[in-house]
DNA sequence: TTGAAAGCGCTAACAG
DNA sequence: CTGTTAGCGCTTTCAA
């Protein structure tokens, strides 16, 4: 049997409200959603009546004259990354706090498709919530209808929140020094990813700064499946410590180095970024950096609400666990 | 500067695009969403125009008299869990495929929040993904005012898929059973999760079936946190194998006793359930069952739009890893 | 094949 | 304080 059609039973209008209460649609627009416009005794009956006849307003038809939905779009290049797992619970809890929704847009690390939602999207949400966009700035400048919030990728007249790449950059070759290396390599991300080039950047910087050999090898895709390649391209570098774009390339490298029976810290030290989930328990345990996602989703919504978060660059903060170690 | 003020120029409207192209709105309406109902020549000509403009068509004022928005609300119960990020990529994915966009609604394990969302969102979406909803059952039809999917929970009336919890069960207690265990303990979840009920009957089930002791240990919350305190019930029930609702609690268990020293699987063994990103890697690798996330989106969204799956009930695999062994 | 006009449900002037 | 009326942008009868 299908149920899947559509069981609205003629849904009850402020029309009927107000019939029934025996004022104009007007007034019961008014006592229900403009309180104080109107008296006391009305407002009391008018809602009465709306509460006895079951009526909930068509929120399509409250928008259409306002143009204002409550729904936000949250644009992601991956949805099944860990860490905006994070993310998206904080802007969901946020924007459910302000009484919005979000719509779920996953663009599959794809410019194109990433346009396309934006496109879609915009008559029907209040703005967009743009996580590592991937699009050229001046395409998503011209595709973009609607307000928008942006996570990690500075873009020029769009409010937003970074990561402080430089100070996570800063305490992995801080920590390294300190360990004894002097080779460091790092294995890139997305080249279209702001933070894959704030990283290459910031990292090179510190390495120059302390004088130990710095090398950039990849990209690689963002995923747990890019470890053997990723590791092999990290062993072969002769670096003594590898540095990951995300914590799935790390953890996978984390995986091969040790069906490879190569000893970490002990050959190589290995550091990632995003503290996901498992980031605690893989093997080793992962030294990683990290800055808070949930916190990154609350801004967005923030920006997008009004509540400017007072200060738009997060906290980068080192997690040491044992996948770094001295240098051999 | 703030920047999130509506930026909304004016829209190009289909009156435009009518008026521009010199023929009436009806028919620049048609030539652009219902093709064939118009002469070839003025499609093409009112498509150009379209395109010259820029048109795109308001998707709210195209829902008010449709009463079609082209979105899902997907609700769950918490969307932190990593099982769940499999089923909504999938729900995604699907949902895109048919032209349509996810609205996500956490409703963090609490039913009132839940039926909250099915009112607020009624009139927005075309109909409802339903993930182990934890309402009683007759305020869920109730508050449903639009068609719905769900996921682990049948429910009168209403199309879903569920995963096969008796075939789960059926493998854990053989797997155990094999392993020389006697004495098999199960570490609740939810009390409102129809999952957690079914798992209950039948793991007592199978559990007689094979002459084996049961016991049912808790409630605690499907969370890494709940380790500690199931651990310990664990242990005390004397049990020598621990099935636990969700691979959270088991990760969480699994913690908790190599942190007290408690040899796993020399002491007890361990199961879990989902296989969620970071089983096959904690310590030890964690002897899980699990059903096909992805599929079960999908599945969701194929009720919703007409394409019913082959099978409503989603198979189910035992992955052994090293939590579990020979009785002591 | 095309045009004119009504209406989806609600809000917001503008009067009264 | 309350009622009348005009749209929001689009689709869809109903005529021509």
């Amino acid at each position: 049997m299908d149920h899947t059609g559509d069981p609205r039973p003629r849904a009850v209008t402020i029309y009927d409200v107000a019939r029934e209460a025996g004022v104009a649609t007007s007034t019961a627009s008014r006592a229900l959603s403009n309180p104080g416009r109107v008296s006391d005794r009305t407002r009391a009956h008018v809602a009465a009546v709306a509460e006895r006849l079951g009526y909930v307003p068509n929120r399509i038809a409250q928008a259409l004259p306002s143009g204002r939905t409550g729904l936000f779009a949250l644009v992601i290049p991956d949805i099944t990354n860990p860490h905006h797992v994070g993310l998206i619970r904080g802007a969901e809890a946020a924007a459910a706090a302000a009484g919005h929704s979000l719509v779920l847009a996953d663009s599959q690390e794809d410019a194109a498709i990433e346009l396309a939602h934006l496109r879609r999207l915009a008559s029907f949400v209040d703005g967009f919530l743009l996580v590592s966009p991937r699009s050229p700035a001046a395409e998503l400048a011209a595709h973009l209808a609607r307000p928008a919030a942006v996570f990690n990728r500075p873009l020029a007249g769009l409010p937003g929140v970074v990561a402080d790449v430089d100070a996570a950059s800063a305490h992995i070759v801080g920590h390294l020094v300190g360990l004894g290396h002097r080779r460091i390599a790092y294995l890139r991300g997305p080249v279209t990813s702001w933070a894959d080039g704030e990283r290459r950047r910031t990292l090179a910087d510190h390495a120059a700064r302390h004088g130990v050999g710095f090398a950039e090898l990849g990209p690689f895709a963002p995923v747990l499946g890019s470890g053997p390649s990723a590791a092999e391209a990290g062993l072969g570098s002769g670096a003594t410590a590898l540095v990951a774009f995300n914590d799935l390339i790390a953890i996978g490298v984390l995986q091969h180095l040790e069906r490879s029976g190569v000893s970490v810290p002990g050959r190589v030290s290995v550091v990632g970024a995003d503290d996901v989930f498992g980031a605690s328990f893989c093997h080793p345990p992962l030294t990683t950096v990290t800055s808070p996602a949930e916190a990154a989703g609350r801004a967005l919504v923030g920006l997008l609400t009004g509540t400017a978060p007072e200060d738009p660059v997060l906290p980068s903060t080192l997690v040491v666990r044992e996948s770094t170690g001295p240098t051999p």
